[in-house]
DNA sequence: TATGAATGAGACTTCATTCAT
DNA sequence: GATGAATGAAGTCTCATTCAT
């Protein structure tokens, strides 16, 4: 069974991905086009057929050789973890579009429903989260500081824009977003219930009461 | 990797754990006692190692031969199905218990807390119940009649005493509930933390907003 | 897999049938009787599920239980032997009696259609006999005088009466027998085949030519 | 216990031998070599010990990796179906020679010959073919048309030439070749009792009588 | 550099046999 | 004497990983 050696160094927003292996010159064209379509191939497989998929179906699904894969990333944890930065990485930047709005705490509420949206589209992505030990709740509050911080900057201005209580402190933030984030994948919350959902944890999160 | 083939009848609040296989005269009492050990020790297992937990390594932690796990549990997906039902059945006792109770508010998020409080003492189990293909909250919509129909109750008289919002459906209620669960088990809450969540939760289920 | 320790003394025409284990005294009345249900469950179960029949399996077709058969045959191996002793104490008795008949040759070519028709009855046994090491010819050429001695009686009688070509030899008989019994037990020959392919080795018998 | 799942397309004279799998490019150089060599390992194997033959220890005979005959032969039964379907293709040379003999007499004989000399040098495969469902007969009847064209025509020619009694058809002469086979086989008969057997069968084929 | 053949540890499961009940 | 629970060796097959081509 697959098990993350470093779960400390996972979201660190790895800028892997233009390199080769840790480091070195920047990959060949072609080399860089092959890393990109192993790692989309293995969020197909995994969503199809869950942690059981092997390196030999993701190889076929990418339609590159097996040791092509191993060339890109040398281990199958190697491989998962570079799923997992990736998936950190646009939600990062989802966050960091959202601290540019002017209704902070539109951008909060915004973000937290980002989160579920993105977690419906990916199904199976949690078992391999789940099972690398690691989720977005356990990944994000020990991980890359820019993640933390762009959700602790959305927090604060929504706090201050009275949008959001103020005794709301990132620790029950970050299990709210892990809650929400590996129920909704797993469960693949539909529209509706993912609206009446988070409609209750939202009125949870204002202020008053 | 593992899978359900019955998700159905999951949570059917099986009375086999007295019982032979699937029916049949009472077990012997030393066959029982194994019974009972192997459970036991899968679920330790299964904690300590995650979803890769080997039969073998059960059967050692069981102190019993390989075989005898295979004589209750001809699968290993029996085996993991009996501890779900397991588990099931002893959350349904408790909400079955708070039924009576006279507090219907206090029951209702009783019952809550006490879902987060399960969760957080037993690590790695969700991994089963994920990998299993079915989760609380797939489980509980889906499953038995007895368990949805508690939880009903503990919801309509929670709001008929104005406890909590009338709006709130079974829906978003189990979703939340399945989201509590799965997150507390795997990144293990501690008391604060759960309290600190749970609140954020609890106010958003209350009425008037 | 199953291999029959000693082939030697197979078809020794033993006397154990109405004995305890090795020698004793005789068993009692329901001993025997659960001895005779255990012989018939093998022979059924061994026919439907072939080698790979289970000593459970045969258990439960007799409605005894396991501990029951290992009383009876200390080994699968004592059990098969069982089989194939029952069996050919069986065709012996039919060659004992065609010697009484007055039709020399009928007799002879009666013998070697007897051996067909059984073989044809009892499907499955072939794959006991051949994974035992052992089939009729071997067993017969190597095995129990009475048997040896009835069809060499059969086969002398038949060459007097000038019905069988005097230059067939005990060996290549024997051999044909094998043969025959086999295939047609394997193959199920139905009742035309087994005439027309018993015409032409009878045929092939007849002296002249 | 082993079970071949389609008997029907057994002896089709596949042209598997150089190629992968079903289908594909051809093998590799050293692939084939593989293959060649777990082929020949198993028979050799499957001889010394019978039935009960284990994957490993046929790995260990061919000098390969278990993995090694699982990629060649992705299922025990698959190996052993190559195994007939190679034993089959040798045995359909020999009746394609055979057709352009002179002598159609001598010619349908010395296939007969043919197939009880084969059988006599590869003991223990009878065990695979019977336990496989098949045997000679069956598979030949059932089987490829080739193969039974080849016998037909062996037959029809020799009839033409009053070397066969014009009666024999292919039903019973294909029950004899099965039967010949397994006990040759099975039995190992020497130079002297294969000639006698024979002589018996020869004569009864000769027409006139 | 890319490929995929080879490897072998290890997983699940079966089943003959023993022995406590 | 009968039963069937327990045992564990052994079997088939999968799959991450290595390395020759």
């Amino acid at each position: 069974m697959f098990r993350l050696k470093d779960t400390e160094q996972l979201f660190r927003m790895s800028t892997s991905q233009g390199k080769a292996l840790s480091e070195g010159r920047p990959l060949r064209a072609d080399a860089r086009r092959n890393r990109a379509r192993v790692l989309v191939a293995a969020e197909t497989v995994l969503a199809r057929e869950g942690l059981g998929a092997s390196m030999r179906a993701i190889a076929q699904e990418a339609g590159v050789g097996l040791g092509t894969i191993y060339r890109h990333f040398p281990t199958q944890e190697d491989l998962y973890e570079a799923i997992i930065v990736d998936r950190a990485q646009r939600l990062l930047s989802q966050a960091a579009a959202l601290l540019e709005a002017e209704d902070a705490g539109a951008a909060f509420f915004g973000f937290l429903t980002d989160i579920v949206v993105d977690a419906t589209r990916r199904k199976g992505m949690a078992d391999v989260l789940a099972d690398a030990g690691i989720d977005i709740k356990a990944g994000m509050s020990e991980a890359s500081s820019a993640m933390r911080e762009a959700i602790q900057s959305l927090l604060t201005r929504a706090q201050q824009s009275g949008a959001v209580r103020e005794d709301l402190l990132m620790p029950e933030l970050l299990a709210l977003l892990s809650a929400l984030y590996m129920a909704a994948e797993r469960n693949q919350w539909n529209v509706e219930l993912r609206a009446r959902t988070l409609a209750i944890v939202f009125d949870g999160c204002r202020p008053h009461h």
